[in-house]
DNA sequence: TCTCTCACG
DNA sequence: ACGTACGTGAGAGAC
């Protein structure tokens, strides 16, 4: 059924190698600094307390702070923050963090919320968890990836997801630190594609605006601000090059004026001008979200470039809403599709010249963009350029492929 | 088992 | 008037 369907491609040159280089990877598993994570766990569990004590005694009351239900009547019904507050789907008032951080104004315990909500999920999922899943005879910590679960072609990882490892924030990053190497004669390597899904639109949708910015090697995102707002490049503002990174990231989800305002807090008009101008300068983005609908509408799929499909049956539904979701996944699949396939195809080649050259780095985990490695410290003139080498030609596009590396004592370091 | 929330790219 | 940016996995609470 191969042939028939087109994706001898996609199996041949990518799943099935990518097997092997999983199951090693899987095998290998990663070292985990576990006397760092339970200081660290002694840490959090004092500010949680502190934060929760807090927040008990403004509320007037002790109750489960856990629990979103219990935390939004207390906050709606008895502190009464917003008469017109937002309910989801269930009936449940929402006291999601976008839902908090707009009533911060209004009361201090917002504050000691928040903190407590983000040092209890850093304690609970991670700091209290990656030790428990040291394995025995290895004493090091293996996920799973999943081939078969991510409708676009990504990898998921499972049991524990180390896809997920916290780096967005100074506490989370504390949690980075405790992935190490496997002993003194390794370091740890991180290489990492640089904006590599904006560079595929503007190969896919052949946008010659783009594609000269990335040739010109000069800052995507300021390039943009300098596009849509008609100024400079040297006359773009901290708040442009913000905005402007904004919709480069929105236009690869199929942006809406909606989601732009709420994403950068605008009114909805300043989003859509900021979405007209966008389009206006670079016109093969809006052709290329165009083709991809009707070719949608036209096939019920879309793929990526090498033939990788994802069927959108709500394609042609009556319904707004749904078929609103199905265009944007017609838009995003084939960019972040043909990102993975790029990924995996460099995995492989990596892997490839690792075995052949009889070296002892090894490959260890993939977060959608980027690799890491337990590298020996002898190899690293030989690992850094074939790393980079492999992930820059993995797919050639008419846009440069570019990737960072770097090495450390930890996976924070390393980045 | 479902819902809500939140960690990542 | 409605619902609204893509893709995942996991913990706590509630049932």
């Amino acid at each position: 059924m191969l042939p028939q369907k087109n994706l001898e491609k996609v199996f041949y040159d990518v799943e099935n190698p990518l097997v092997k280089v999983l199951t090693d990877m899987e095998f290998e598993g990663i070292a985990i600094d576990t006397l760092a994570l339970a200081d660290y766990s002694r840490e959090l569990e004092l500010e949680i307390k502190r934060a929760e004590e807090s927040v008990y005694e403004q509320a007037g009351v002790r109750f489960k702070l856990a629990s979103p239900k219990q935390l939004g009547e207390v906050l709606f019904e008895k502190l009464q923050l917003d008469p017109k507050a937002k309910k989801t789907r269930t009936g449940q008032y929402a006291t999601s963090e976008d839902v908090l951080q707009k009533l911060a104004s209004k009361h201090q315990i917002v504050e000691d919320i928040l903190i407590f909500r983000e040092l209890s999920k850093l304690k609970s999922t991670y700091v209290d968890t990656l030790p428990l899943l040291l394995n025995k005879r290895t004493n090091r910590v293996h996920t799973s990836y999943n081939q078969a679960v991510a409708v676009t072609g990504r990898l998921s990882s499972n049991n524990p997801n180390l896809q997920n490892i916290p780096i967005r924030t100074e506490r989370g990053r504390e949690i980075r630190k405790a992935f190490i190497p496997r002993n003194e004669e390794y370091v740890l390597l991180s290489a990492d594609y640089s904006q590599i899904e904006l560079r595929i639109i503007a190969a896919i949708s052949e946008d010659e605006q783009m594609i000269d910015a990335f040739r010109k090697g000069i800052d995507i995102h300021a390039a943009t601000a300098a596009k849509v707002y008609n100024v400079e490049l040297d006359a773009v503002t901290t708040e442009m090059r913000r905005n402007a990174k904004s919709v480069n990231f929105g236009i690869i989800y199929g942006v809406s004026a909606f989601g732009l305002s709420e994403n950068l807090g605008i009114s909805r008009t300043e989003a859509k001008t900021l979405i007209d101008n966008y389009f206006a300068q670079y016109p093969s983005i809006k052709k290329y979200m165009d083709d991809k609908i009707a070719f949608a509408q036209r096939n019920g799929y879309v793929q990526t470039m090498l033939g990788r499909k994802r069927w959108l049956k709500d394609i042609n539904s009556s319904n707004a809403v749904v078929r609103g979701y199905a265009e944007r996944n017609a838009i995003n699949m084939p960019i972040q599709g043909t990102a993975a396939d790029m990924i995996k195809l460099a995995m492989i080649a990596i892997h490839k010249a690792f075995k052949e050259q009889n070296l002892r780095s090894r490959m260890l985990l993939q977060v959608h963009d980027e690799l890491v490695f337990d590298a020996h410290r002898s190899e690293l003139e030989i690992i850094k350029p074939l790393i980079l080498d492999c992930m820059r030609n993995a797919l050639p596009l008419s846009v440069p492929i570019e990737a960072e590396l770097g090495t450390g004592e930890n996976w924070l370091q390393a980045h």
